[in-house]
DNA sequence: ACCTGAACACCGTTCAAGT
DNA sequence: ACCTGAACACCGTTCAAGT
């Protein structure tokens, strides 16, 4: 992550570009910060790019120059998230004997997609080009996935023929649903009903 | 359905009107077929209002007084299909010991929404803002499922606490990520995995 | 009554002109 | 080098002017 201020000292203080530098690094930072908030308010795909440099103060050319897309940029503001999402993997991998590791992985992973509205359709088009920025990101989580599927499936967790690629699909499809969904029902209702199968056991 | 020619005779030939309606219903036919072909190229999301008068042949205000909103439009399209949707039902119903009725006609649920992309985000929208027109159809499909899942619940063939809804969402989630899946993963796989679950049984 | 198409607002995206 | 903001293309939507 680029910090305000840490090219300044590298570039030195008496070199005529590094005060440009800085306002450029200070407005990256304001553009994430806009973003995120602006994705708080309306979700990823409501967010309008002119919306966000404005709220940012700077003209929308400032915007794209930093990030040439709408998908660089909400890489940069779900970055973090993401990375938390991998580490927690590793986690619950280290931990010995952790019982459902995968379900509670994948629970994390709906609340993840449901922190912004929008968010499950920009994956799902990421994933679908998984050049991007994005896709690249996802493809980080679908490894970390694929970890804790083979695990719980030498526990007997969950039924041999489940691949990462699935589950990750099934979840995203029900954090789609439940941010789109008409009644009150609640993700964690939807996933175990994933989980379970809506078959009697 | 309105057909070519209905009210001509209805309004009789002679009077001054009469020529008009029947453009208006000319008009009228030709708009649902450019929407429907447009659905089946680009999906219901990317087909815009203009070009689909283009392609119908008229101007953009004929098909914004036909159809007051994309969604009226949409509702036109799917109709019969919606409507077969429910005949399905009944008819499942009305055979008896028929085995896995509700998943087989959740399975033609799921083909009726993957039938054109972005569907399943229309039935979503409309499920929310349930007094539009798609909305109306949407409850009479809800109907029909409540039946099944009544009937299979008797046959022990799903959970108890299994209720229409969820079982709704669920369908128009996997037909969701089927439709923006990266991979050729079919929607009758998760469909699967949304009956028997991602544990093993 | 019905139709036409120009027109407006909005959003994504680019780029010439500035410092 | 970086920034600004005008400008263009596009789409949803409306409406005055026609028949």
């Amino acid at each position: 992550m680029v910090r305000e201020g840490d090219t300044v000292a590298a570039g030195g203080a008496a070199r005529p570009g590094a005060p440009r530098r800085r306002d450029a690094q200070r407005n990256r930072a304001r553009l994430v910060e806009a973003a995120s908030a602006l994705f708080d308010e309306v979700g990823t795909e409501a967010a309008a790019m002119n919306d966000i440099a404005r709220r940012a103060g700077v003209g929308p050319g400032t915007l794209w120059r930093h990030f040439p897309d709408k998908e660089t940029l909400t890489a940069e503001v779900v970055g973090q998230s993401l990375d938390d999402l991998a580490d927690l993997a590793g986690e619950l991998l280290a931990a010995p004997d952790q019982p459902d590791a995968l379900a509670r992985w994948v629970a994390a992973l709906v609340r993840h997609i449901t922190r912004y509205r929008g968010l499950a359709t920009s994956y799902a088009q990421a994933a679908r080009a998984a050049d991007g920025p994005l896709g690249a990101r996802c493809r980080a989580v679908e490894r970390a996935a694929a970890e804790l599927v083979a695990h719980a499936r030498e526990r007997g967790e969950v039924r041999a023929d489940l691949t990462a690629a699935e589950l990750i699909q099934l979840a995203t499809a029900v954090a789609w649903a439940a941010e789109t969904a008409a009644g009150p029902t609640a993700p964690t209702r939807l996933l175990d009903l994933v989980f379970h199968g809506v078959r009697p056991r």
